[in-house]
DNA sequence: CGGGATCCGTTACGATACTG
DNA sequence: CAGTATCGTAACGGATCCCG
């Protein structure tokens, strides 16, 4: 069944629109920038998506090949952006900058994981990110591992548990959130908010300040 | 009426989608970056739009902030970018870096007038501009003026005629987006498809490079 | 004539129930 | 777990009508 509301303009704007413009479309991809996911993670962390929308919406993204499935371990499907998918990443980055001037609303829906985080994370530390910081870094959420690997400029995060980290940092959502919102000053939730263990003398300080950096620019843009 | 379709997550890609992820929202938003415009003339840049869509988009973008209603001249009615509406240039342009990745449709839709093409042009403009660059530009494609203003490293496009250019360049659509898709090089439209008057000694070589650094750009990505 | 408002058929979405 | 199936509701699209 092939889409019937599409704008057909000869325009890059509407053409980006026609795959991407439906709703959950972009939040979808926002997820999967966190790495691979099979449905059920994808459900839980799309807090109210209805089952038949994601799978709609994830066939339309195979369709327009941004997204692909494949077997994982023990026979699981997986779903992954493809180099297409994955080249969403500055423009999701520039929705988050535009969203974060507006209030959050009163009575938010929770998601079920924090995949969620990880692509605005990743984006921001990439403008940030100095050319002689290297390290490995394991960040724990409320009980969910992140993996952030920086080195040689470049900075890589997904949602997985670290192998050998030179930092652990742990801390909660909400003050991070607060943090990120503005509501609460950098240092002042780095010093009270964040738990660290330092693996390699001093990584702990590279770790701090492009965490710091990173942040900041959501509480007051770029 | 309350929008009753909203994500009410928490997380600024939600948010963004909350104010600007319904159908025509960005695509109107595009339009008004070429400047203030009457409701006929967005209706006819937009190529498709119902009108009661029309009404009901401005309003909820007034209601947000990014748009405002002013009388004109001769008491015509003008929406206007608001600062907040017009700091969706950034996330607009990667819209159409991405869109720029897909295959054109086969039987687009005109849109009634060339506004559409006034955010991506002066974005992608800026991201190549030198500090020297000093020229006052007046563009006509299909008969339809605008005029592009250069100096001190900043660009600025809108839809409206140029007072007294340095150069003037004469094109039409067809070509233009025909270079910026790719389908024909640059310097064969440039030498083919464009007519140049020069008022002002060399400011036509500046004109020439800048055009086509910027057109390069979404022939080939960045 | 510009700037909408109203009406109505169609499509998409949201919630839940169900199935291999 | 990974989806289908169903169904009521909301949004969209197209056309027409209205009013200063």
């Amino acid at each position: 069944m092939a889409r019937s509301r599409r704008y057909r303009l000869l325009c890059s704007i509407a053409r980006a629109l026609d795959r991407i413009g439906d709703r959950w479309t972009l939040l979808i991809l926002r997820d999967l920038h966190a790495g691979p996911a099979r449905f059920s993670v994808l459900e839980s962390g799309l807090a109210g998506i209805a089952t038949n929308l994601l799978t709609d919406r994830l066939q339309q993204l195979m369709a327009d090949g941004l997204v692909v499935k494949r077997s994982g371990e023990h026979g699981i499907t997986l779903y992954e952006l493809t180099e297409l998918g994955a080249s969403t990443d500055e423009l999701l980055f520039e929705l988050a900058m535009f969203g974060g001037r507006f209030k959050p609303d009163e009575e938010p829906r929770k998601p079920g994981n924090l995949r969620t985080i990880v692509l605005s994370m990743r984006t921001a530390m990439r403008r940030v990110v100095t050319p002689d910081a290297r390290f490995v870094a394991e960040i724990i959420v409320d009980g969910e591992h992140f993996t952030l690997e920086v080195g040689e400029g470049s900075v890589d995060m997904r949602y997985a548990p670290a192998k050998s980290p030179d930092i652990v940092m742990t801390s909660s959502y909400e003050p991070m959130m607060a943090a990120a919102e503005g509501e609460i000053p950098m240092d002042q939730f780095l010093r009270n908010h964040v738990e660290m263990v330092c693996h390699t003398t001093n990584k702990d300080r590279e770790f701090m300040t492009l965490m710091g950096a990173a942040m900041t620019i959501f509480a007051h843009g770029d």
